[in-house]
DNA sequence: ATAGGGTTAG
């Protein structure tokens, strides 16, 4: 039987192998069809059970199409004992690894837990790669997980294949330059792309993923340029536009045009009404200003007139908030209340402005708290050694430098040096390769602010 | 007589 399956793989004919069978079991259309009910319902547990069920009943009835859609089931049902790993086992029983929608949906699967090893092992083992979708899921498997790197790298191995780009390869690669700061070479895909196709400038996902990308690189003007280019605007492009503005310190602008946005937009003559992403912006654009009381305010309205659940992310802008401003008891009294469990990003904010602030009292109960979640961040360790410095309790500080020392780690950053981007690798352990400082200062402008050490680089040719 | 991939945040 496998080598049967094996050679109809070989002979590419697998997909007329189903749909052989089909014509013989309209009893598998029928119950496909319920799973994909499910699936749209939004109940992904039902339509996972269903499909035990009827494997577990007459295996027969189970076609490419019900596997595919356990597969989808199971990208969406987060920890499940039977999820998408078992059913890839399923797959390759039953010989459906030819399947490209299958394949396809396999290496989404796997990206969605996290696991881009084994989605780039479904990639690498699908028999036929000439398909655009298939590339997209990889490519988009290494920017959901964070490998841009590879994302390009793999994006540029499919250009040599010469597959044609359409709106949504370029969407994800334009994604991947945002995450490096890779304007030119972003620039240069978008524009190459619209060169063969006039109809991807007018897609709107796609000039939003290019807005993003002018945001997240710092280039505020050039995203305004395209912003009020734009015909066609949605919550996303306000968004983003927003963000870049309370990214690179332009409160007012973002606050401005957070305004313009609930009112009306004139090209469109349309309210676009803001979404929880949306008030991210607003209220990092306050707390990167100082505007206490008029973060204090989104927040609510956040709340009361939009009906919207503020989630972990608005919790720590606010706690950002209060923190800069030096509101520190404010800070604390605001985590107390919290519907939700204070994460340590939202405690470290604090114990972060303690540090600035000198406070010992309240820095050493906020690192009781931190402790109770995680023992083994550095910078917690070299925050509370800072406080104890600030008063001079020289005693409890080298106490807490000790802790340090042997729990350095290197860092790392990213930075686009024409169409070479480098790693720079920061920490104890790389001191043989200096890196000429002189020769990068242009470029590295601020992106690499953060980091206080550069001991070795890598280069790699994209 | 049903199939796979996309933007903002985290």
């Amino acid at each position: 039987m496998r080598f049967i399956l094996r050679h109809l793989h070989s002979l590419g004919v697998i997909n007329k192998f189903d749909s052989f069978l089909l014509h013989f079991h309209t009893k598998s259309l029928k119950s496909n069809h319920t799973l994909k009910q499910y699936l749209e319902s939004g109940e992904p547990i039902k339509a996972l059970l269903d499909f035990r069920h009827r494997f577990r009943q007459s295996p027969s009835f189970v076609d490419s199409f019900s596997v595919l859609f356990a597969i989808k089931a199971s990208s969406a049902q987060k920890a499940s004992s039977f999820d998408g790993r078992q059913i890839h086992a399923l797959v390759r029983k039953l010989g459906f690894n030819a399947v490209i929608q299958i394949q396809t949906s396999l290496v989404g699967f796997y990206s969605s837990v996290g696991d881009v090893d084994y989605a780039r092992q479904v990639f690498d083992e699908t028999p036929e790669k000439q398909n655009i979708v298939l590339w997209t899921a990889m490519i988009s498997a290494y920017t959901e997980n964070e490998n841009s790197v590879e994302a390009i790298e793999l994006f540029k191995r499919m250009e040599a294949e010469k597959i044609e780009l359409d709106e949504v390869i370029v969407t994800v690669a334009l994604s991947a330059c945002a995450d490096l700061g890779a304007v030119q070479m972003g620039e240069e895909i978008y524009s190459r792309s619209i060169k063969r196709k006039r109809r991807l400038a007018m897609d709107l996902t796609l000039r939003n993923s290019l807005l993003n990308m002018y945001v997240k690189s710092g280039e505020t003007e050039k995203a305004r340029k395209l912003f009020d280019e734009s015909m066609r605007k949605d919550v996303t492009t306000y968004t983003s536009m927003i963000f870049g503005y309370a990214l690179n310190g332009q409160a007012q602008e973002s606050l401005e045009l957070f305004k313009k946005m609930k009112t009306i937009d004139q090209s469109q003559d349309t309210v676009i009404t803001p979404n929880d992403v949306t008030f991210i912006g607003v209220l990092m654009a306050c707390s990167h200003s100082g505007l206490v009381e008029e973060g204090k305010r989104h927040f609510k309205s956040m709340i009361m007139d939009y009906n919207l659940k503020p989630r972990e992310a608005h919790f720590g802008c606010m706690v950002d908030l209060f923190c800069r401003s030096g509101h520190l008891k404010d800070a604390h009294e605001f985590i107390n209340q919290m519907p939700i469990k204070p994460n340590t990003v939202i405690w470290r904010t604090l114990l972060g402005a303690c540090s600035l602030h000198g406070n010992v009292e309240l820095g050493e109960e906020v690192q009781r708290r931190i402790f109770e979640l995680d023992r083994d961040h550095v910078g917690d360790y070299v925050a509370l050694s800072n406080i104890y410095a600030s008063k001079g309790m020289w005693d409890e500080k080298s106490k807490m430098r000790d802790r340090v020392r042997k729990r350095r780690m290197p860092g790392k950053s990213w930075i686009e040096l024409g169409s070479i981007i480098n790693e720079f690798v920061s920490g104890p352990d790389n001191n043989d390769e200096q890196l000429m400082m002189g020769e990068i200062s242009e470029v590295l402008r601020c992106l690499v602010s953060c980091m206080t050490s550069f001991d070795c680089v890598i280069g790699k040719k994209m």
